[in-house]
DNA sequence: AAGTGGTCTAGACCACTGG
DNA sequence: CAGTGGTCTAGACCACTTA
């Protein structure tokens, strides 16, 4: 009946999914086109249908085929360059690399939400929101500057935390464990008032990411972080 | 024996998942704390264990569970903020907007590679690159100015192409359909030359993305694409 | 009706970990 | 040793698409 991978040799899975992959590597379908049904590589390899399903789900979940129920199994059509962001926390990532991580709490309030802000959080205009502006320091180098409006019903507590201790981002994270949002990423010159708390001149180009974050379908906050262009620069890595 | 989603019900995989997960978003369990086992879920949901792994197995993927072989399944320990960006080629992108997408071509000729260049392509000093300078235009709007540099030995034809009706990134895609890659992005004015292709000021911020692509182990191209802040920006999704 | 993917099951063997 | 996750199988029912 079930077997197992024989010694340190790859999961038959496995081996279906490298096979049809290094295919399409080396471009043995064209995009779009109709590709072996599981059925076919069920009496090409010998496994169960099961096998060959998960080895080709995964294919389609790293967006490399499109598979569609009742027609079959074809080449992905659209390349998608997705690639992966990983945005740690800054402090995580100013300590990952042996630095102090400092900030300077530069604005701690309850404000009334005008309306692009209401609109963002879900909220009515003029509804009382939070709002902090932190400059988060890399060996007392500025690096970024935080403004950040926070839904009131999600953290209450919020504007009572010590921001030298704990950032909004990790607190926010154990208030509601899991987010997911949207972020928009230009290059912009400063606000005269970042220009000020970053140290630099209102000229110099900044990498400005604004994040919205929703969890369980709740929103929770809206971040506007800005980074000097000649300190900071995001790194990732890309696929297929 | 088998049963199938009844009618317009959630698969039973999926309803193990979203249980998990919303115990997970609860905050039902601290970070790298002890989750149920498999055998507990199957019990739980009266479903096979099968059903229950493969719930597991993408709450896995997605970077919400830790799972080890002979000692359990736990919570998340480091909260990955894991961010989509999906970079489309630029030709779709435009065109899916409604837009015409034109190109200039400023440079189309064969370089000896720099030190940098050399590094970058996996390439000795002075070895023969392809290098292409094409700008992007978005309904007559410079976009993008596309710094690009091949390895020859991938594409060797790649200066005969006719970049008017493929764009770089196409047409390398269908030599090399499976890419993977590195890329940093930053805020940074133009250069002159930049500024000059792009019809900005050399004041104007502008969203620098650097990209190298591997293909199958092998360098075969880095890009530098300069667009005007004020017209453009990256979006994307996250998670977690 | 035939073919495709979507999913579930019950049982199985394995490797790994910990007490 | 018992418990955990990793994986495979053979067969099954279903929904969907196309002819």
């Amino acid at each position: 009946m079930g077997k197992a991978p024989p010694r340190h040799a790859a999961a038959p899975y496995a081996r279906v999914k490298q096979h049809v992959k290094a295919q399409l590597a080396r471009g043995r379908w064209r995009p779009g086109a109709l590709m072996p049904s599981e059925a076919e590589l069920v009496a090409k390899f010998g496994v169960s249908r099961m096998t060959v399903n998960r080895a080709l789900r995964e294919l389609q979940g790293e967006g490399l085929v499109d598979r569609i129920q009742g027609v079959g199994t074809f080449a992905a059509r659209r390349t998608r360059l997705s690639s992966m962001l990983t945005i740690r926390d800054l402090h995580e990532e100013i300590e990952a690399r042996g630095h102090r991580h400092r900030v300077r709490v530069a604005l701690k309030r309850q404000e009334r939400a005008l309306p692009w802000l209401a609109r963002q959080l879900g909220l009515e205009t003029g509804a009382a929101v939070f709002h902090t502006r932190i400059v988060h320091l890399d060996n007392d180098a500025p690096l970024q500057c935080e403004d950040r409006y926070v839904n009131p019903g999600v953290a209450p507590d919020y504007l009572k935390v010590d921001f030298t201790r704990t950032t909004p981002t990790h607190y926010l994270l154990e208030i509601a464990p899991l987010w997911e949002g949207t972020y928009t990423i230009e290059a912009a010159v400063p606000t005269a008032a970042e220009a000020r708390l970053l140290g630099i001149e209102r000229s110099e180009p900044c990498l400005v990411i604004a994040r919205r974050t929703v969890c369980q379908g709740v929103p929770v906050t809206f971040a506007r972080l800005v980074h000097p262009g000649s300190r900071y620069q995001l790194e990732g890595v890309f696929e297929a």
